[in-house]
DNA sequence: AAGCAACACAACCGCGACCCA
DNA sequence: CTGGGTCGCGGTTGTGTTGCT
C-alpha cells in the first residue's frame, strides 16, 4: 500500500551509535523529556531516524537500566513470565526493573531457549519435549503423573483467560496494547510477586 | 599465529494499534 | 467515520567478540 517510509533514509545514519550521538540524544532528551520521536532527531540535531533513537535511548542510554548478566533470579522470572504471556517481550520487561524489551528478547534467544531444550523442555510451550518430531496436538506429549511447574502456570493462565502462546505472535501487539488486559495480568501477577 | 565457527548483542525492519484532525 | 501520521512491538539481521582447532 506505499507506507510512506519512517525517515528520509537519504539523509540518516545507520549502523552503530557514534559516543557524539549518544551525548547528543541524552543532552536532548535531559533538557527536554522522552516523546515526539518523529521530530526529535531533527532537534537534537541527529542523523537518524526517529525509531532509531528511541531504540536507542530505550535500549542502552536509560539512565535506570541495569547492565550486566542476568541473575538466576530474573532467569527464572523471564521463564515464569514467558509461559504466562508468551513472546510479549515488553510486558516481560514491564516486570524486570532495568531490563530492556530488546534485552530479553536477546537473552531468551541465546541462552534460555537453549538452556530449555537442552534441559528437555520444549521453550514455546514449556512443556516437556517429546523425542519424536513435534506434533500439534502436545495433549499427547509426555506427561507423567506429577504436575510440573510449567503445566500449573498454563492451567493458571487459562483460569485467568490469557490466550494460548501456541497462537499467532501478532494478536499479542493487541493484547500488549490493551490496557485492560494488562491489568488483568497485573492484577494476576502481582501477589505472586512480578 | 591464523582461520574458522559459534555466540552475543546492538540495531534495523515491517507491521498493527492508536490518536487526532 | 475515515485516513494519515506516529508510536511501540516482535522478528530478524549484521557485526563484533570469543573460543576452538
Amino acid at each position: 500500500m506505499g507506507r510512506s517510509p519512517c525517515c528520509e533514509k537519504a539523509h540518516t545514519n545507520k549502523g552503530a551509535w557514534t559516543k557524539d550521538e549518544d551525548q547528543r540524544l541524552i543532552n536532548y532528551i535531559r533538557a527536554h523529556g522522552e516523546g515526539n520521536w518523529r521530530s526529535l532527531p531533527k532537534s537534537a540535531g541527529l542523523l537518524r531516524c526517529g525509531k532509531s533513537c528511541r531504540l536507542r535511548w530505550i535500549n542502552y542510554l536509560r539512565p535506570d537500566l541495569k547492565r550486566g548478566n542476568f541473575s538466576e533470579e530474573e532467569d527464572e522470572i523471564i521463564i515464569k513470565l514467558h509461559s504466562l504471556l508468551g513472546n510479549r517481550w515488553s510486558l516481560i520487561a514491564g516486570r524486570l526493573p532495568g531490563r530492556t524489551d530488546n534485552e530479553i528478547k536477546n537473552y531468551w534467544n541465546t541462552h534460555i531457549k537453549r538452556k530449555l531444550i537442552s534441559s528437555g523442555v520444549d521453550p514455546q510451550t514449556h512443556r516437556p519435549r517429546s523425542s519424536g518430531p513435534p506434533s500439534k496436538d502436545n495433549s499427547s506429549s509426555a506427561h507423567d503423573s506429577t504436575t510440573t511447574e510449567e503445566e500449573s502456570c498454563v492451567d493458571l493462565e487459562l483460569s485467568i483467560g490469557l490466550p494460548s502462546h501456541s497462537h499467532s505472535s501478532k494478536y499479542m501487539k493487541s493484547a500488549s496494547s490493551s490496557s485492560a488486559e494488562s491489568k488483568s495480568i497485573h492484577d494476576f501477577l502481582w501477589p505472586l510477586g512480578f
